[in-house]
DNA sequence: ATTAGCTGCTAATACGCATTAGCAGTCAAG
DNA sequence: CTTGACTGCTAATGCGTATTAGCAGCTAAT
């Protein structure tokens, strides 16, 4: 059995005795050109509508206003593994919610590549499906940044990025100031011995958070530890500060703060009466850990939103796209205290 | 300024000194077609392409052929709030990754609606600027499903549902038997009183967990309660249970699970040894509770790829879709223990 | 009596692609 | 030297809609 063909408006047409521009006058014409079709007709092409239960089909109605209404979404590592799904959903929920507001729908470009190796350029460059796209990851090769830039479609980076061949649109958080607020809490609180354990780059993020946090230093305060190194063994980081007198420390992951809680607990020190921790970001399904850390909030709905609408803007309105960073306001938490007086 | 006008295949063609037909051919000509233009011809287009980036344009695609690679994902409710996510994101890393076999790229139907209202039919049904799509959701909308089932457009569920209007197409987990399973095991350890905490309707997937235990009473096992409200205080249903005397209790949900869990520990309880718990489903991120309930899995990865292939059968070779209930097979978890004796 | 202006439409075209019919040229067989 | 087959393309058309230009018929003003 074939499908049964769809209506157009040229069958709408002749069964009201008009023209098909007359039935798309009368479904969406302006005002003006509404007005010099008289009531009588409209009602007879109405009636015929309703009755046969016409809808325009919209692909054409794209195809004809130039319009797709589609945003990609590039990810650099792939989207939905779990572990990424963490760091990706909440991106992806102000980018979804914006994109319904201004009636778009998305194309998710996460499979454009296998493994780790994604390259936007890389196969028949899927991406330009879209009108436009968004980019998100923790770290871009540049190379392909530079094209973008270069290039003419409308793109926007979730995240800050250094130029690249031009000023890169953005909309990413304030990373810098939020460290250096929390360092002139601890400032505040008596501290002066800080450690620093995280990198320092090379990704975008993490240099701003160094940069932040360097530039608070002096006028009292003093690094007096830095492990640049990820992932060491809790222990030694526990060592190093105790070792090096520190009072405070400052981690740009989540992880390595959580373990370095435990084993201070282990060895029955406790935080932050015998030294003060204080995490670089905000982690998400915070709740669960056992400790409210002390950190920054990193408002990632709101920065898919804005990034969603500086796209949208690009896209409709030409606009160059700017360089947004969004304040990243502090968090409370349980774990800055007032600086231990040290013998 | 405007927004930069999209490349057309004209554009190539000019570029490539042979005609918009020419193009079209060497992108997607049948064989016999693309038999008749030499090697070098071939070359020089597909230099150009590669060189200006240019993609096809979807939706002219679809006006002139009916069809472009896409599959629509449509989700009733929003697909990344955070409540949400851990819902839809599973489902989503299987159909990402069957499509990305098949060569199809992902299209996430958000502005249908605005908010909860979201309708598949709501605004001159865009879902058509896809292929076929996947639905997915909790509760679906039976008159819309109706409508689908009854239309001509390719879809396939995710989840068991019940006919509308005809068979609904989908891909589903065995809940009934898995539930039925968990109580099996229950009655070897000894187990007669039993309580269930969740609802028995209206959705398809809570239907199917009450039948499934339903069924598997009698025969010395008897339901002494069924708290069918959700959201109960946790020291009201504990009550209960200790009231009735049931020695294991079946949850439909887990965060109900681990609050009654909780609350018995505070009470100086412990599970299993004081009574049992079995949750109907597995949850996302078992890990990160500190208790493995015993439970069964969903497969939803799998689910996902199952009804993205039978989604493109459907498309590709007018298939009417089947209907498949995949396997739930139990997790041993550590919270169903035998019976406990009581005086 | 010409013009101007209005009314009630319709014809024509564009949107970007896929696809079919067919044209102009070459080459070989008859 | 004609016919036929083959090669390498292109012109033309259709998909369903939105939109603009403009036609025919009428009225009212000059």
């Amino acid at each position: 059995m074939a499908a049964p063909k769809r209506l157009t408006q040229h069958d709408i047409a002749k069964l009201a005795g008009v023209s098909q521009a007359t039935v798309s006058l009368v479904l969406n014409g302006a005002p003006t050109a509404l007005a010099r079709i008289p009531q009588e007709t409209r009602e007879r092409v109405q009636q015929v509508i309703r009755s046969t239960g016409y809808v325009a089909d919209p692909i054409a109605r794209r195809m004809a206003k130039g319009l797709n209404r589609i945003l990609g979404v590039f990810t650099y590592e792939p989207a939905f593994p779990s572990a990424q799904a963490d760091f990706f959903t909440p991106f992806l929920l102000g980018i979804e919610e914006e994109a319904q507001i201004q009636n778009y729908d998305l194309l998710l470009l996460t499979g454009a590549g296998v493994g780790q190796d994604r390259k936007i350029f890389a196969d028949g460059n899927r991406l330009r499906i879209a009108d436009g796209c968004l980019v998100l990851g923790r770290e871009f090769d540049r190379t392909e940044l530079k094209r973008l830039v270069l290039g003419d479609y409308p793109f926007v980076a979730i995240g800050r990025r250094e130029d690249a061949g031009g000023p890169v649109p953005y909309v990413g958080g304030d990373y810098a100031n939020g460290t250096r607020t929390l360092v002139e809490k601890a400032r505040a609180l008596g501290h002066s011995k800080l450690a620093y354990i995280g990198p320092s780059g090379p990704a975008e993020s993490i240099v701003d958070r160094w940069d932040g946090f360097a530039a608070a230093l002096g006028d009292g305060l003093e690094l007096v530890l830095h492990i640049e190194t990820v992932g060491s063994a809790a222990g030694d980081i526990l060592d190093a500060l105790l070792g090096y007198g520190a009072t405070v420390a400052f981690f740009v992951e989540l992880a390595d703060a959580v373990r370095v809680e435990a084993a201070a607990r282990e060895r029955g020190l406790s935080i932050p009466e015998d030294f003060s921790a204080v995490v670089l970001g905000s982690h998400i399904r915070a709740e669960r850990s056992h400790m409210q850390f002390t950190a920054f909030d990193i408002p990632r709905e709101e920065m898919g939103r804005q990034a969603t609408a500086m796209l949208v803007r690009r896209i409709e309105s030409g606009d160059a796209g700017g360089q947004i960073l969004l304040t990243c306001e502090p968090v409370e938490g349980e774990t800055l205290g007032p600086a231990k007086r040290r013998t």
